[in-house]
DNA sequence: GCAGTCACGC
DNA sequence: GACGTACGTGACTGCA
């Protein structure tokens, strides 16, 4: 027989830990669930952990228990359990049910004492049991069968207890732990214990004298008038907390322990839980769910097919191009799906590639297409010198703009949205990190098979309800063809001076070094720079400079700070220095450099065009979209950005003051509107409003302070946000903003009218009828419902200058088509266009582009781009 | 492997 | 009046 093996739950104690230990989330619900979430992750790591035989969680009852009866004012000083905790607390017990672990509570008796009778029981039995709880009076349950683990920070991370480490720790046997608790009290319970006495006083006394008792059969022994005093004083009262501190281990629990046996939950029923709750990130650690899963999936009808034939390949395929690399520029094709009328195949990569049939198939744009993420299998196939054309409906990209909030844009999710289809999650077939690998290939077939399926039955319910949104035109009007653009673009890639970014990487090195010399010598100590902690250790500790500001987790240490303390020490300035150079050689010198490709010599980044809420591009492996510009020194990096050849050049776009100009469009701000036709400096026009000047006497500071202020507009950011870029009060920023908008009435009219939509409707549009989903816009939080409304007011904006980028690349790939013309599109970064074109033609090439960029939409105000053109991208400028 | 902190761009 | 306050990506530290 295996021993058995109890786990007691202290279910109160925990949840505080949990409520005050993480953030106050709340679900999809609105409902709050930090505390269930906390205990949730405690729950699981002990069962991972301790594998019981036997469990039970306990509960406090009511308000009062038998130990009011000897002290009235017990827990006295205890706040009242704050709302967003207690309604959390029925929860907890639906928790505990969907687990199938009992649970009870006593009248009249706190959680301690039902657990320090169940743990009696149990070691009377000789049952191991470890008991879970962050309340120190519970050690004195602790014995030779009987852990204790103590909550120490956070929630997941504890210290167990048994007899030998209570005493290393306390030098204390479990029994003394109440005497201990008599002498020093326990403020958090209101017991008062003897006054001037702590826990060094209480653990010395005890070492001598053993108890309480045989303190005070010693009291004339004790030395110290003062402390000698107190004890005699107050004999009644360390009587009473020792009382008081006791816990009671003969409670009427009606539980025998054998009704406490526990094998595991109903895994299915754990999981409905989980996902009311909202814990996707806990679904993976269900007890029992991982074997169970995959029968839950019948096989579907996939055929595995060793060549191609012309039955797979009618009008309106669905197509999966899978690799398990996430950055598909190096990846290894392990499969290919088909979906149509006709059936679901799976073929290996090279009965594809080398398939004249397919090529044909592939590369005519007459032979429609429907796939999961349409960029990344053109890219894919591209570096097989397949050119996937003729690509008409792409679910992932309609998922996303159906629902640019949703957490995952991946076809496991997206099929378990909007269909009965069951698709799994592609981790849970091959795994991630190190252990990530190709599966059997009866397994491999069915998961790419049921991918192909699914993207097929997606297809018409995503587009119905696009239509229904009036969203299809944004979708195979502007976001598809970008599509194909953006993976020709990727694909092109960037061409580098490596040479360029060593001889800047090893002039940094160098500074570096140095940098690093002065700092250590004027800190008097070599340590981590790059580590805050260290740093905050010096700066506070060592060298005393005053704390301004802390993070959650020590001293900060941001720019902004340091900043104000540059006056008061040296190293400042030294600290700013090596952090800015710092950043250039790991981030744009090492990684850059990591970045080019091995078989082109080239740097391929990836747009990832489902991501942002607003509908802009982002960037990565590497971002190219955070190339430093603003200092001189960062600068530089753009230096190493080439043309492909010799008689190149690189040609920048940008649109100037894009996001201020539909501002004042959508607005119909008529001073906004006549500035911008006027060709006023914008920035130069507000702080005239904004200060009341003319714009001849603006001066540079208040042009900068127009500046944050526009800013502001554009990015949505507070008053507070403001205050802290402009380095002024709160209240100073919010009347900039109220001065801003009465100069503006457009605008503050727009921004009200954008609000009242987004509470009538859940959610705000751009120009192209992109969507951003604001459920918090009616919230009673003033936090979320502060930030859904400003978001409100500025995702119009930014996403309709998303949308006008977007579409000026669409026209500008036709344009250039038809120009005749031999310049390539490299790069957008949000409000420019970069390409690279034979010097010959940069002229012609110049007036292209502003010609196309300006005239992609035609707004009340004229759209102005500034091109440039030089031997890099540094001197496009 | 993960969260936290910091820094770059728009 | 408090709340914690534009969106992205990536490097690094320090903990599990």
């Amino acid at each position: 027989m295996t021993k058995n093996k109890l786990v007691l739950i202290d279910g109160n104690s925990i949840a505080y830990r949990a409520f005050f230990a993480l953030p106050l989330l709340n679900n999809d619900k609105g409902v709050y669930t930090n505390a269930v979430y906390g205990f949730t992750t405690m729950l699981l790591k002990v069962l991972e952990e301790e594998k019981p035989t036997h469990m039970m969680v306990a509960f406090d009852a009511g308000k009062t228990t038998f130990r009011h009866d000897t002290y009235s004012s017990y827990k006295g000083t205890r706040e009242k359990t704050p709302p967003e905790l207690a309604e959390q607390l029925p929860v907890m017990r639906e928790l505990l049910d969907a687990f199938s672990i009992p649970y009870e509570e006593i009248e009249n008796y706190e959680a301690d004492d039902i657990i320090g009778t169940l743990s009696r029981h149990a070691s009377d039995a000789g049952w191991e049991t470890t008991i879970f709880t962050g309340d120190k009076d519970l050690l004195q349950l602790v014995d030779k069968h009987t852990t204790v683990t103590l909550t120490k920070k956070g929630i997941t991370n504890v210290e167990a207890y048994d007899p030998d480490a209570l005493h290393e720790r306390y030098g204390l046997r479990p029994d003394q732990i109440v005497d201990m608790k008599g002498l020093m009290g326990d403020s958090s319970d209101n017991i008062p214990g003897v006054p001037g006495i702590g826990e060094k006083t209480a653990l010395k006394l005890l070492a001598a004298y053993d108890t309480v008792e045989g303190v005070y059969e010693h009291i004339d022994e004790i030395s110290g008038k003062k402390m000698k005093q107190n004890l005699s004083e107050n004999e009644e009262q360390a009587r009473m907390s020792r009382k008081l501190a006791e816990i009671y281990r003969t409670a009427p629990v009606q539980t025998e322990l054998a009704a406490l046996a526990w094998e595991q939950g109903d895994p299915k029923t754990i999981k409905a839980f989980f996902e009311e709750m909202g814990f996707q990130s806990l679904l993976g650690r269900i007890p029992g769910l991982e074997e169970e899963k995959p029968e839950e999936l019948a096989d579907i009808d996939v055929k595995k097919a060793e060549e191609l034939r012309p039955e797979m390949l009618t009008e309106g395929t669905a197509l999966v191009v899978e690799s398990l690399e996430e950055n598909y520029h190096h990846a290894v094709m392990i499969g290919v799906a088909l979906a149509n009328e006709n059936g679901t195949w799976v073929l290996d990569p090279s009965a594809c590639t080398e398939s004249d049939l397919f090529r044909e198939w592939a590369e005519n744009e007459e032979r429609t297409k429907w796939v999961f993420d349409a960029k990344r299998a053109v890219v894919t196939l591209g570096w097989e010198d397949v050119f996937l054309s003729g690509i008409t409906f792409d679910v992932q990209m309609a998922s996303y703009l159906l629902d640019p909030g949703a957490s995952s844009h991946d076809i496991a999710a997206i099929t378990s949205r909007r269909s009965g289809m069951q698709v799994q999650v592609d981790e849970q077939v091959y795994g991630k990190g190190k252990k990530q690998a190709v599966p059997p290939e009866e397994e491999l077939v069915q998961h790419l098979g049921r991918k192909a399926a699914a993207a097929r039955e997606l297809k018409p319910i995503l587009e119905k309800e696009l239509k229904q949104n009036e969203q299809l035109a944004l979708l195979t009007d502007l976001e598809m063809p970008l599509s194909v653009i953006l993976g020709r673009m990727e694909r092109h890639g960037v061409a580098v001076d490596e040479k360029e970014l060593h001889r800047i990487g090893e002039s940094l090195t160098e500074r570096l070094a140095e940098m690093e010399k002065t700092i250590y010598s004027l800190a008097g100590t070599e340590f981590n720079i790059n580590s805050p902690k260290q740093l905050g250790e010096i700066l506070f500790e060592k060298l005393g400079l005053p704390v301004l500001k802390k993070t959650k987790t020590g001293y900060s240490t941001s720019a902004d700070v340091l900043e104000k303390l540059e006056p008061e020490h040296e190293i400042i300035s030294s600290i700013l220095t090596y952090r800015q150079l710092g950043k250039l050689n790991s981030t744009y010198i090492e990684g850059l450099l990591k970045s080019v490709h091995s078989k082109t010599g080239r740097i391929h980044t990836r747009f990832n065009q489902a991501l942002t809420q607003t509908g802009r591009l982002s960037s990565t492996d590497p971002n190219l979209q955070n190339i430093p510009i603003r200092l001189e020194e960062g600068r530089k990096i753009r230096k190493a950005f080439i043309p492909t050849s010799s008689g190149e050049v690189i040609l920048a776009a940008d649109y100037s003051q894009i996001e201020l100009r539909v501002l004042a469009h959508m607005a119909q701000d008529t001073s906004l509107i006549e500035a911008f036709n006027q060709g006023m400096d914008i920035h130069t026009k507000t702080a005239a409003d904004v200060f009341g000047v003319s714009p001849e006497d603006v001066d540079s500071n208040m042009r900068r302070t127009a500046k944050a202020v526009n800013f502001g507009i554009v990015y949505g950011i507070s008053d507070y946000g403001l205050s802290q870029s402009l380095g002024i009060t709160r209240k100073e920023a919010a009347a900039f903003i109220e001065t801003y908008l009465k100069n503006y009435p457009g605008v503050q009219d727009y921004m009200e009218s954008s609000k009242a939509f987004a509470r009538e409707n859940g959610y705000v549009t751009t120009m192209m009828n992109r969507r951003r989903y604001l459920p918090e816009i009616t919230s009673k939080n003033f936090n979320q419902r502060s930030f859904a409304e400003r978001t409100a007011m500025n995702t119009p904006i930014q996403g309709t200058a998303a949308d006008i980028i977007k579409q000026a690349m669409v026209d500008m790939s036709r344009a250039l088509d038809e120009s005749g013309l031999s310049g390539t599109m490299l790069l957008q970064v949000h409000d420019e266009l970069i390409f690279e074109t034979p010097e010959k033609e940069a002229e012609k090439l110049s007036r292209l582009v502003a010609e196309t960029m300006e005239k992609t939409v035609s707004l009340d105000v004229p759209l102005k781009v500034d091109v440039s053109y030089g031997s890099t991208w540094y001197d496009a400028k």
